[in-house]
DNA sequence: TTTAAAAGATGATTTTTATCATGTTTCGAA
DNA sequence: TTCGAAACATGATAAAAATCATCTTTTAAA
C-alpha cells in the first residue's frame, strides 16, 4: 500500500473528487496499489468485479470481443480514469475486457465503498453520473462515424482522438504508442487496411511515422478529410 | 394540462418512479401535456433544452447528422422514454434531434426541477445513473455491431431489436413501423441495401412483410445470422 | 377518384474494403 | 550479435456495399 487517498492528485481527474474526507479514508484503508505488466489483463469480458481500477499510470485499451471473433477497442483509458465503474454501479459483470497497453500502475477499491458513497453523497452520485452521460455522448458519436464515415475518414479520426487526449511528446509525436493492429481494432477495419491508410497519409505529408509512433504534420488537411473532403 | 404525475402510471418505467411526493406535486404544477404530429420536430441537434419530455405515447426517433449529411439513428423511443435526459443532467446543448415518427402525446417538464431532484435526492439520482448506465452499455454494443458486422447482420439485429422493444400485433408483426429508410438510419446503410437485405429474408422465409409491417417467421434463421451464420 | 409525390423494388456499375499471399523490417530474447 | 518471431508493408483478388438509374407500387392530397 502506497500513499493515502487524501492527498492522491490523480482524483482531481475523477468522480472521486467528489467524495469527502472520511470516504477517502476509508477507501485508503482498503485500496490495494497494484503494478500491471504490458499485455496483462486487467480484466475480462463478463467477469464479475469486486472493485474499480483507479489508472495512475500507464495506458489500458478496452475493448470487445464481437460475434465474428475479432477485437473492437472502444476506449482507451489513461491516467484519472476508473476502470470498471460502469459494470460495479450497475452491479452486472463486465460488458469490456482491459488490457495494459505498457506498465501500469493502478489502484483497486473495492466496490463496496463505492456503492456506499453513491447510496449516500449525492455529489458523488452526480459527479459520476456526469462522467457516464459524458462518455455516453462520445460513444454516439461514435456510433454515428462507424455507420457514416469511410475508413480513410475513421483512421484520420482515430489519429485525431489519440492527440486530443494523450497530447504530444517533444518531438511532435503522439504520446500513446498503438501498434497497427490496435488502431485497426479501433478505427474498426482490418489490419491491411489501417498499415495503408496510415501510409498513404504519411505519402500526403499529413502525418510522418517513425516506427509504432505518429506525429501530425498537416492538422488542417486531417480535420478536413476527417469532415469528409 | 391533464392528469398529475402522482397518478401517471408511465412514470414507472423510467427514473421519475425515484422521485417522492412532493417533488412530483411540483412537477405536476409546472408541466405542460403536448400532442405531437407524425413528423414533427420535438427538438433538433444543438439545441438548448429547458426541459425534457417523457414520452406518454407514440415513437420518436433519435438522430445524429454526419459530417456527410446523412442522418444516423442511435434510438428508438417510446412510452416511458424521456427524451433530452442527457443534455438537461450535463446542462449542454443536445447531441441528437428527436422526430416523431407516429402521433405523440408528450408531458414537458421543465428542466429546473429536475435538476434540483439531482441535487438534493440520491435515490432520483442514482436512478437517472443506472438509467445512463445501461444507455451506455447498449451503445458500446452498437458500437462492436457497427464496426464488425456486415449489413446483412445487422439488419437483421435491428428486426429483432424492434420485435424485442415494441413487441408484436395481434397478427404478429412488430408493433412499430418504419419505413426502409429509417431502418437503414438504424442500420447505418444505404436505403437500397437495406431493401434488398429485407426482400432477400422475405425469400429465404425468414421474415413476412406486408407494406412496411414485418413479421419474424424464423426466429431462430434470424439470430444464426446475427450470430454469424 | 384522380393524380402527383413518396416509397419501395431491382438491375447495372463503381467504389470500398476484406481477405489471401508473400516479402521486408523491427525488436527482443538467447 | 544473431536468430526467430512479431509487426509492418504491399500486391492481387474477391467480396461487400454504395451509387446511379429506372420502374412499380403505395400513399396522401387536391
Amino acid at each position: 500500500m502506497h500513499g493515502r487517498c487524501e492527498n492522491c492528485i490523480i482524483r482531481e481527474l475523477n468522480s472521486l473528487r467528489a467524495l469527502k474526507k472520511d470516504e477517502l479514508k476509508r477507501i485508503s484503508e482498503s485500496k490495494v496499489s497494484k503494478t500491471i505488466k504490458k499485455g496483462e489483463v486487467i480484466f475480462a469480458e463478463g467477469e464479475k468485479l469486486n472493485g474499480v481500477f483507479c489508472v495512475r499510470n500507464g495506458v489500458s485499451k478496452l475493448s470487445k470481443m464481437s460475434d465474428n471473433g475479432k477485437d473492437q477497442i472502444v476506449k482507451i483509458a489513461a491516467r484519472g480514469e476508473i476502470l470498471g465503474q460502469r459494470s460495479v454501479i450497475t452491479d452486472e459483470t463486465t460488458n469490456l475486457s482491459a488490457v495494459a497497453l505498457n506498465d501500469m500502475e493502478v489502484c483497486y477499491i473495492p466496490k463496496q465503498h463505492l456503492q456506499d458513497s453513491l447510496n449516500s453523497n449525492v455529489e458523488f452520485t452526480k459527479a459520476v453520473l456526469l462522467h457516464i452521460a459524458g462518455d455516453l455522448k462520445f460513444a454516439d458519436n461514435v456510433i454515428v462515424n462507424m455507420a457514416q464515415k469511410t475508413v480513410k475518414q475513421r483512421v484520420a479520426e482515430t489519429v485525431k482522438y489519440l492527440e486530443d487526449n494523450f497530447g504530444t511528446d517533444c518531438d511532435g509525436f503522439i504520446a500513446v504508442t498503438l501498434n497497427r493492429e490496435d488502431i485497426a481494432n479501433i478505427v474498426g477495419t482490418a489490419k491491411e487496411a489501417c498499415i495503408r491508410t496510415l501510409s498513404l497519409f504519411k505519402k500526403e505529408k499529413m502525418i510522418f511515422t517513425e516506427g509504432k509512433r505518429i506525429k501530425i504534420e498537416d492538422k488542417k488537411a486531417l480535420y478536413r478529410l476527417i469532415e469528409g473532403f
